[in-house]
RNA sequence: GCCCGGGUGGCGAAAUGGCAGACGCACAGGACUUAAAAUCCUGGGUCCCGAACGGGACGUGUGGGUUCGAGUCCCACCCCGGGCACCA
């Protein structure tokens, strides 16, 4: 960290006290509060719900909001604002009307971890960081509209996310359901309100509380037992993507698998839609492939395999008979929606493959499993299952390279040929994935094949690979020996063999076709799944959202599983106050201790009501705040209609790459269900998405020493010159350890272990693309990035940078480091770099030697040169073009060569420097303004139409233009700008140097292009 | 393993198939100064020839290809970063 700014230290060193107090340099700690408490004063970016007369079209970009964390801003966060405050200002300048707001994301986990340590309540805490970020952002000058500012803990908004919440639990999904949309789209598959809900008879017949369980089954929220990861030294319960490597995310404490009662948000349910409608969205190609790949859409077919009805005693089998009596009632009614419990039904994307499968596999946890299982193997049977229950999902894969698994005992008959077909456990399949169950067929499919080598199960071979057909690098790994002739799986597509009446049909023409002939015969039918799993919707949290959900309770006060919902003027369900609540150390909620009064009541009807304990998710809050901006003080409903259909959709969204998948697809379901009930006018929330890049710590050299070398400091400074301890980063492995989590370093060739020393630059040079220590060119030395974190130390705070360079210089920076959307390291000496290029702007117009702030007398009221006029022009066009693709590290390029040129005009025509001002603005407000204001402007310059240019006074008379003769540059000529290419091979020819390069040869060809370069094809 | 990004000076980077390295940092030399800081000016891809003016060869991860011309397009490979990972 570099300590004050120059100028600054000198000031203050300087015994001089003139220069204490020298208005006339560019100090930014004198502008930026200046500007910043002007535009609070004049509301200057509070945007009017209508639009003013002459406004040339709506914007609406937004950040994704923080989560207001103790530490406070980040230098990542200023990126991807700085990006759209740029946006906006310019946007605004262009006239438009615009939406830029910010918030917070303030329930969560940390604030209740340290209530939980401290005693302090979570409200306090979040109150006190939210004040602590909103003081950070108006530090940096961003033009969002304060006014419309919210927090997601505010009982005003989570009010509306219960409500969105109820809405979800109102809605089943219509699959079949036929309608146009309200952008007149013909559509199939809606979220429809329960009441429409059609009740078959049977369930009807049972009454009033079947008709309720029912409706219940079909809700887009739903409750179901999931396992969730019980964190008993945090005494907490962690989301999914809060555990990582089966330990805690904050602390690394060991996470426990246990069954809870949850709700579910049934997501699954528009995994087609989330998928095919993200081709409408304007978004990074990698993002869109991110959440189609998390969708993990695949068709194939589900198929049923016989196993016969239940008997006691359990048979193996069952007869042929059997079979064909199945066969033939399934033929009449066709392929039911539930398998029942004759048939192990699988789901398959390689039906084509039918007559190859030579066992089939369930989960452990399947429920046939007890039935299948014979006597002789129920003890191993059991044992297999309670050992795949105590393993986590990572243990699971962990072991992904030994294949483990146990025969039931029993065998089905596969529907196609009426083979006898064995069937094992195993938990390389999941429950959780199709029907938990699939047929195996070894020779096509390289799990299926690992097993069978590993149980000495028949391999049946029915697809013939093309000729020609080379085996990849996964299918040779696992060839076995087969009568000495190498023997490969094979899972990609060709010609069936050993399929009875199909042999010799191409696979992508077997699929459809057997496929097809299942459901005929009612054996099997198309089917497609996701990897995606609906979503596990409940916290065991008292810091989130309640849930505005009443369990019914019987005369013993135990709840029958029956629900009511809150009506919405009940709403918002606040949480409990003068409730301190502890860790009871049990896994269910907190909210189980809260006082009587807001756990129970009693119904009109005389029931007994406890409340949901559960809370909702962190993400809840996060999937529709985009939503609330353009309307955040309606009380009477989540958004006004015509606001909606004002301001939505966002128009530009920048956040982080971490965001791409959950929270973008959570908030794209959500805005589908409300578009489905009609609350949102578009399928879709956000039209153009940006992700800024990560910012990186500063560079650090890194090399390794022996560690048990006695005596040495962990410096290069200790030993300069001792080459003993070196060792050549490349050969030192890397691993991390299980337990701490930390890297550990050892020598790859001794597997001693080693540590890492930082070293400073100057010890290092350059030989032949790497850096190694200085005279010791055999010892390479690491350099790289990485990223910001507490441990390493190598966090830069916003505020240290505000308080030696400015906001101006620190948004700059941000911009300026390169592409937006490129992961780059922090230098603290390139915000040195802007610093000064934004002190020279400031000395081009004002007048650094006068005792007063004035203008520099270089500024005249004169009318500019052609040149000034040209570089002026040149300047807004390039600014201009780049603001509007976000190129804004070369806006800045621009802008610096503009200075670098401009300022060493002995005189600076007003004009253009006004104009330069206002290109630079939307970049360094501050400093912007208060040039403006220098300049003899009253106002801000915030709303002053953007510069124009003007494309002929851009143009040049003559350009100069390379000459090259093969392809390589011979020389440079000058020739008129709109002169033909004739002109220019002559201009070409005439020169000396090109000239000679002809002399001699025999010219085949000339490729001359107007005003670009002139090339001549020669032979000798 | 699969799916995305990305490899250009000492560093961050720039370049509609048409002058590689704009702009900035760091560095070196100079001016100003009693001195330093700040500021201003100048220089620079590498190697070679040359006292100099100047000129040549090579150069965007590696190897091929397309093209009058490739950092840019195509094929193969290597390395780095991110995501997913027994999803049938």
């Amino acid at each position: 960290m570099a300590g004050l700014h120059p100028p600054l230290a000198s000031c203050l060193l300087n015994s001089d006290s003139r220069l204490l107090f020298q208005m006339p340099r560019y100090d930014a700690a004198r502008i930026e509060p200046k500007w910043q408490a002007y535009w609070d004063e004049h509301e200057t970016f509070r945007t009017s719900d209508d639009p003013a007369s002459g406004s040339k079209g709506n914007l609406y970009v937004l950040d994704m909001f923080p989560y207001p964390s103790g530490a406070g801003l980040h230098v990542g966060h200023p990126e991807g604002y700085t990006a759209t405050d740029i946006t906006c200002r310019y946007a605004r300048m262009r006239g438009k009307h615009v939406l830029h707001p910010m918030g917070w994301d303030a329930f969560g986990l940390p604030a209740e971890q340290h209530a939980i340590k401290t005693g302090v309540h979570p409200a306090v805490t979040t109150k006190n960081n939210i004040d602590n970020f909103r003081r950070q952002l108006k530090m940096l000058g961003f033009s969002y509209d304060w006014s419309r500012e919210f927090s997601t803990t505010d009982p005003d908004y989570y009010r509306w996310t219960q409500w969105i919440f109820l809405e979800l639990f109102d809605t089943w999904y219509d699959a079949e359901f036929e309608w146009t949309d309200a952008t007149g789209g013909e559509r199939r598959g809606k979220g429809r309100p329960i009441r429409e809900l059609r009740i078959p008879k049977c369930v009807q017949e049972k009454g009033d509380e079947a008709v309720r369980r029912y409706q219940d089954k079909h809700r887009l929220a739903y409750q179901a037992s999931a396992p969730v990861n019980w964190c008993p030294a945090l005494g907490t319960v962690l989301a999914n993507e809060e555990v990582i490597d089966g330990k805690s995310e904050r602390g690394g404490h060991p996470v426990q698998r246990l069954p809870l009662r949850q709700w579910m948000l049934r997501i699954t349910a528009y995994a087609d839609r989330l998928a095919e409608e993200l081709d409408e969205c304007d978004w990074p190609e990698s993002v869109k492939a991110l959440q189609r790949n998390w969708i993990g859409r695949s068709t194939g077919a589900e198929v049923d395999f016989y196993i016969g009805p239940e008997t006691t005693p359990h048979r193996l089998h069952a007869t042929h008979d059997e079979f064909e009596g199945w066969k033939t009632i399934r033929c009449a009614s066709g392929f039911p929606a539930d398998p029942g419990d004759e048939v192990i039904r699988v789901f398959t994307t390689r039906p084509d493959t039918l007559y190859g499968a030579t066992y089939m596999v369930l989960a452990p946890e399947h429920p046939l499993v007890d039935r299948l299982t014979s006597e002789e193997q129920r003890h191993a049977v059991d044992a297999y299952r309670r050992q795949a229950a105590a393993k986590s999902d990572l243990d699971r894969t962990d072991l992904a390279k030994e294949k483990t698994g146990v025969f039931t005992g029993s065998y089905a008959i596969n529907p196609v040929n009426g083979i006898r077909t064995p069937v094992w456990i195993a938990d390389y399949v999941l429950a959780s994935y199709g029907t938990g169950a699939i047929m195996a067929v070894p020779a096509h499919d390289l799990r299926d094949w690992e097993f069978a080598c590993t149980f000495r199960l028949p391999i049946v071979h029915v697809v013939e690979p093309p000729v020609g057909y080379e085996p990849s690098k996964e299918e040779r790994a696992l060839c076995r020996d087969c009568d000495g002739d190498a023997d490969c799986p094979y899972t990609g597509e060709g010609t069936a063999i050993n399929s009875n009446a199909y042999n010799g049909t191409p696979t992508s023409d077997f699929k459809p076709m057997i496929t097809m002939a299942l459901a005929t015969a009612g054996l099997g039918r198309e089917a497609i799944n996701y990897k995606l799993r609906d979503w596990l919707f409940s916290r065991q949290h008292f810091w989130g959202e309640p849930f505005p959900l009443w369990h019914e309770l019987d005369a013993n006060g135990n709840p029958t599983g029956l629900l009511r919902a809150d009506t919405s003027d009940a709403l918002p369900v606040k949480l409990p106050e003068d409730f301190h609540f502890k860790p009871h150390g049990r896994p269910d909620p907190p909210l189980e201790e809260a006082p009587d009064s807001w756990l129970y009541k009693t119904a009109e009807d005389g029931t007994r009501l406890k409340r949901e304990t559960n809370s909702m998710p962190q993400w809840a809050g996060s999937c529709w705040y985009y939503l609330r901006f353009a309307d955040p003080k309606n009380e009477t409903a989540f958004i006004d209609p015509a606001k909606e259909k004002y301001w939505l959709p966002v128009d530009l969204y920048i956040g982080g790459a971490e965001h791409a998948v959950l929270h973008l697809l959570y908030s794209r379901f959500w805005h589908k269900v409300l578009f489905d009930r009609g609350h949102v006018s578009t399928p879709e929330p956000f039209r153009k998405l940006v992700n800024q890049g990560m910012i990186l710590g500063e560079p650090e050299l890194t090399t390794y020493r022996r560690e048990s070398l006695p005596g040495l400091g962990n410096s290069l400074e200790d030993h300069p010159t001792d080459p003993a301890g070196w060792i050549s980063a490349k050969d030192v492995r890397k691993d991390v350890d299980p337990k701490t989590g930390q890297e550990t370093f050892a020598d790859s060739s001794s597997g001693m272990g080693v540590v890492a020393v930082r070293v400073m630059p100057d010890q290092v040079e350059k030989s032949g693309g790497e850096f190694t220590l200085k005279g010791h060119p055999s010892i390479v030395v690491e350099s790289r990035a990485t990223k910001m974190s507490k441990s390493r130390g190598n966090v830069i705070n916003p505020d240290d940078v505000v308080k030696s360079y400015g906001a101006d210089s620190l948004r700059l920076y941000e911009m300026f480091m390169g592409p937006l959307e490129a992961t780059k390291p922090w230098q603290m000496s390139g915000v040195e770099g802007v610093y000064r290029f934004l002190a020279r702007v400031w000395r081009m117009i004002a007048d650094e030697a006068a005792d007063d702030v004035k203008l520099n007398t270089a500024v005249q009221k004169v009318e500019p040169t052609d040149e000034q006029e040209r570089l002026l022009h040149r300047t807004i066009k390039a600014v201009t073009q780049d603001i509007e693709s976000l190129s804004l590290n070369t806006a800045i390029s621009r802008m610096m060569e503009f200075v670098n040129a401009f300022a060493s005009s002995e005189v600076r025509p007003k004009s253009v420097c006004e104009q330069f001002v206002l290109v630079l603005s939307p970049f360094a407000p501050h400093l912007a303004e208060e040039l403006w204001h220098l300049l003899g402007r009253e106002k801000t310059l915030a709303y002053e139409p953007w510069p124009e240019f003007d494309e002929s006074k851009i143009a040049e008379s003559t350009v100069e233009i390379p000459v090259q003769v093969n392809g390589k540059l011979r020389g440079r000529v000058r020739v008129a700008a709109d002169g033909n290419s004739a002109a220019a091979e002559a201009a070409a020819r005439a020169d000396n140097v090109v000239a000679a390069f002809l002399e001699g040869k025999q010219v085949v060809k000339v490729v001359a292009v107007p005003g670009r370069m002139v090339n001549f094809v020669v032979k000798p």
